[in-house]
DNA sequence: GTCTATAGACCGATAGAC
DNA sequence: GTCTATCGGTCTATAGAC
């Protein structure tokens, strides 16, 4: 992305005064976003917490909105990823998870958790995203298609036998990954939990349930 | 509460042009600010929405903050009761679930699906806010204190040998009620499920797990 | 009880100096 | 690459007429 030139062996820094590249601003964004909603933060509140002034973010970046966007793409293009894979896996190929619809729901699940954890700013903003402007918009639609994708997936469980009958798929699809989205509430890398036991978590509650078995 | 004289059949409306009494202006606020975000809904989106203009708004209300302060109260009056209700059948009452903590617990994600469903428009804001202000904050530090008695009653059906010790009780409790929590999001009272179906789907997904048992 | 009109503050974004 | 200064617009909230 940031090509700096033919023979440059690290990305050093370009020339003049310090500066903050447009990786370090957008980043600072969205957690300024995250913490006070988007709406009730100001470039020039993210301008105070840079350290510079309001013209100088506008000197890297053309506009407020495009910083979200770009924070929505990333998390849609990595959770687009992973119910990718899974869906192609279901179209024949020799997927890890044994070929059954079952299998990359359970997969599916715990690489939510992993994008969920890794990419936690952006796919935090992107699930309190409403559509007040184009860019949420579209970012709404991408989203209705990931949606729909996981619960052809739960479907698909439930038609295989693997999944209990007695609840609607698509009610089960939006409970399961509710409780996967919840995470983004609360979740923090340096906390009691590593990424493994929160996947192993949900998918124990989710598909074994919380109360022991008599049997 | 809106005492419009002592022999008054039905509050009638008081005199002068049609008009809104307060609650008829807080809920149409709370539908806004669902639909559009706080920050972004500004007091004239609200007048245009009601048909009036914006001072007329400030003659029944204090403020923008006040409307979302008494929304913030509705939900959390609502599921505090529903908690102090279950941690005082805790305590040594009779209550209707037997007695056990994993009842009481049972009986807490149903109530807490019946409140969400008859004051979603109220637990949706309160499930958004972000600590912006004073209102915000003290919503928050009231979250914090049902998040902590509902952690409580999961630890307390963990302890009672009722549920599996494997996952960590405080693990449970955020991702049980995450998955409540999610309700909001995409529940529509005139939709495809009713309450008790969306709570028996609750907690048979979180109690028994979706995955067929083989015994 | 609703209106017109406006105050005072802050917003996103830009111009131009250095 | 960052600055001071500012434009045009929108915001919450208020004053005062009817």
């Amino acid at each position: 992305m940031t090509t700096t030139g033919p023979a440059g062996p690290a990305p050093r820094r370009r020339r003049g005064r310090p500066g903050y590249d447009q990786t370090a601003i957008l980043r600072a964004a969205v957690e300024l976003f995250n913490r006070k909603g988007y709406d009730a933060t100001s470039v020039g509140d993210l301008a105070k917490e840079l350290g510079l002034t309001k013209p100088a973010i506008y000197h890297h970046v053309t506009s407020k909105e495009q910083l979200l966007g770009q924070a929505l793409d990333d998390a849609l293009d990595e959770l687009t990823a992973v119910v990718t894979e899974a869906s192609r896996e279901g179209a024949g190929g020799a997927g890890n998870a044994g070929g059954t619809a079952y299998g990359r729901l359970r997969d599916v699940v715990r690489r939510s958790v992993e994008v969920l954890v890794a990419h936690q700013p952006s796919v935090t903003l992107l699930l309190r995203v409403r559509g007040n402007s184009e860019v949420e918009l579209a970012a709404l639609e991408r989203r209705r298609w990931l949606d729909d994708r996981l619960a052809a997936l739960v479907a698909d469980a439930v038609a295989e036998g693997a999944l209990r009958d007695d609840v609607p798929p698509a009610l089960v699809s939006r409970l399961l990954f509710g409780m996967v989205n919840s995470l983004v509430e609360w979740y923090r890398p340096d906390g009691a939990y590593d990424t493994a036991a929160v996947a192993g978590a949900i998918t124990a509650i989710a598909f074994d349930g919380l109360a022991r078995h008599e049997c």
